[in-house]
DNA sequence: GCAAAAGTGTTATTACTACACCCATGC
DNA sequence: GCATGGGTGTAGTAATAACACTTTTGC
C-alpha cells in the first residue's frame, strides 16, 4: 500500500468516467497510472474513499487530485464488485460519470499518475482492471439519460449554437438525427431561448446563439419530463 | 460486534427493499431487529457484505438468512453514504430493490431478526438509520422502472388477467387508469398472449388470462423500449 | 460564383386521450 | 333480476417521421 492508504476504506473505491465534446466527437479522459497495480497503462481516474467522506465529495477530491479537474456535476454508474477485478486484494468500486466541456478544465496530472489525456472514445487504449466494463455502463447510461432529459446541455458553453447542440445530439446517440425535427423538439420543450447574437466562431453563415433557461431546465429535471430524439 | 461480523467487510451493508403486491395494495417486506442498534424497531432487512462475495449473492443471502425469501431478482437502487447514517460506526449502504408476489414466499424470521412481516405501504411504521429515504428511492425507481418497461410482470403468477395486471399498475404509480387505453397499450407491445383459459379465482364474471411471451419480453427488456402507461 | 453550413414548412402516419355501454355470472 | 366486475370502439388531438429548397458568407 501507497502512502494515501492511510484514512481510507480499503475495500472501497471510485473510478470517474468523465465524458468530454470536442470536435464533433465524444472523448473519455484517463490517466497514466504512476504506480502498481498496471503501472504505466491509461486507465480511468480513481481512488480509494476516505472513512470520514461522502462518495461524491471523494469523487471530486480523487479527480482533482489526479486530473486536476474540479467541480463537476458527477452521478452515481453503479457498482463493480467481481471478485478479481483488482488484482492485490478485495476492492469493490463505485462508478461515476460527467460530462463537462474539456476546454474549460485544463488538465493537470497528480498524485500517482504520470499523465492525463482525453481520448477520443473510438480510440481507445486498453485499460487494467474492469474500467473498460465501468466505462462501457456509463456510456450506456449517457444514451439512455440524454433520451430522457435534456442533460446534454451541461457539455455545453454556456451559449451554444444549435447545429452543435445537435451534433452534440449525435455524438452521443451515434447516430444521425434530421435538423428540422431536432428543432422542433428542442424548441417545443420552451427551455432555450434565442439570443440576438451571432456566433462569433463563425466558418461560413453564421448560427444564431441559444441559451438555455435554467429555470425551466431545473423544473423539467424534477418532473422528469420524456425527452424524446 | 456481534458474531456475524468475522468475515465481512464491515464498513459496506445491504438493505434489501421488496415489494410486494396483495390485495390490490402494495406492501413491503420488513424486518423486526432481535439486536442493536435500533433493537425492537421494524426495518428494512439487510446485512454486511463478506470479502469473497458478490452484492447480489450477498443481498440474496441476507434476505434469505432474515425473512426466509429466497432466490428473487434484486436490483441496484443507489448507494446511501451519509456520515451518520449508522450510529456505531461508518458503514456505506448499498440499496436494493425487488418485486414479488408475496404468496410465493412463506416468512421465515431468522438471524438477528425477531420477525417478519409485509406492511402496506401507507401504513409504515417508523423505520431506523435512513431505511425511510431507501425506501422511498427504491419506490422512485420502481415507479420509474414500470413505466419504462414491463416489469411488473415480475410480481404476477405466470398466468394472469389483465384487470390484475391494471390493478398492479395502478397500485405501483398511485393512479387509477383507464381500461380501454391500458388493454391498448398492454396488447400493442406484442408481449403477452391471451390464453384459452378463464379465471378459476373469478368472482362475478370469469376474467381470460394471459400469459407473457417471455422471448418478445427479453427482446424489449434489452433494448429498453419506452413503454409510457 | 461556388462551396459549405444555416435555416425553414408541410404532409402522412401513428400514438394518445377521453368517453359509455353491453356481457356474464353469483347471489 | 340485479349487482358486480369483465369486456369492447370511436373520434378528436397531438406527436412523429420523412422529405427539399433557400440563405448567408468565406474563399
Amino acid at each position: 500500500m501507497s502512502h494515501v492508504m492511510k484514512d481510507v476504506i480499503t475495500n472501497l473505491s471510485i473510478d470517474c468516467v468523465v465524458f468530454g465534446f470536442e470536435r464533433s466527437r465524444l472523448e473519455v479522459l484517463l490517466i497514466q497510472r504512476a504506480v502498481s497495480p498496471c503501472k504505466g497503462m491509461w486507465a480511468l481516474p480513481g481512488g480509494f474513499v476516505k472513512h470520514e467522506e461522502r462518495m461524491v465529495p471523494a469523487a471530486d477530491r480523487i479527480l482533482k487530485a489526479t486530473t486536476g479537474v474540479e467541480g463537476i456535476y458527477l452521478e452515481e454508474v453503479g457498482i463493480f464488485d467481481e471478485l478479481d477485478r483488482y488484482p492485490t486484494w478485495r476492492v469493490i468500486s463505485v462508478g461515476f460519470f460527467a460530462l463537462v466541456s474539456p476546454e474549460n478544465y485544463p488538465l493537470a496530472p497528480g498524485i500517482d499518475t504520470s499523465a492525463a489525456k482525453w481520448f477520443d472514445l473510438s480510440e481507445l487504449p486498453e485499460l487494467p482492471f474492469d474500467h473498460r466494463q465501468i466505462l462501457d455502463v456509463a456510456l450506456g447510461k449517457l444514451r439512455k439519460r440524454v433520451r430522457e432529459r435534456p442533460i446534454g446541455f451541461e457539455l455545453l458553453p454556456e451559449k451554444f449554437t444549435l447545429p452543435r447542440l445537435q451534433a452534440l445530439y449525435e455524438a452521443i446517440l451515434g447516430t444521425s438525427l434530421d435538423k428540422r425535427n431536432f428543432r422542433k423538439k428542442i424548441m417545443r420543450m420552451g427551455m432555450i431561448e434565442q439570443l440576438k447574437e451571432l456566433d462569433p466562431d463563425r466558418t461560413r453563415r453564421a448560427a444564431v446563439l441559444y441559451r438555455f433557461d435554467s429555470e425551466a431546465y431545473g423544473r423539467l429535471k424534477e418532473e422528469g419530463i420524456l425527452f424524446q430524439v
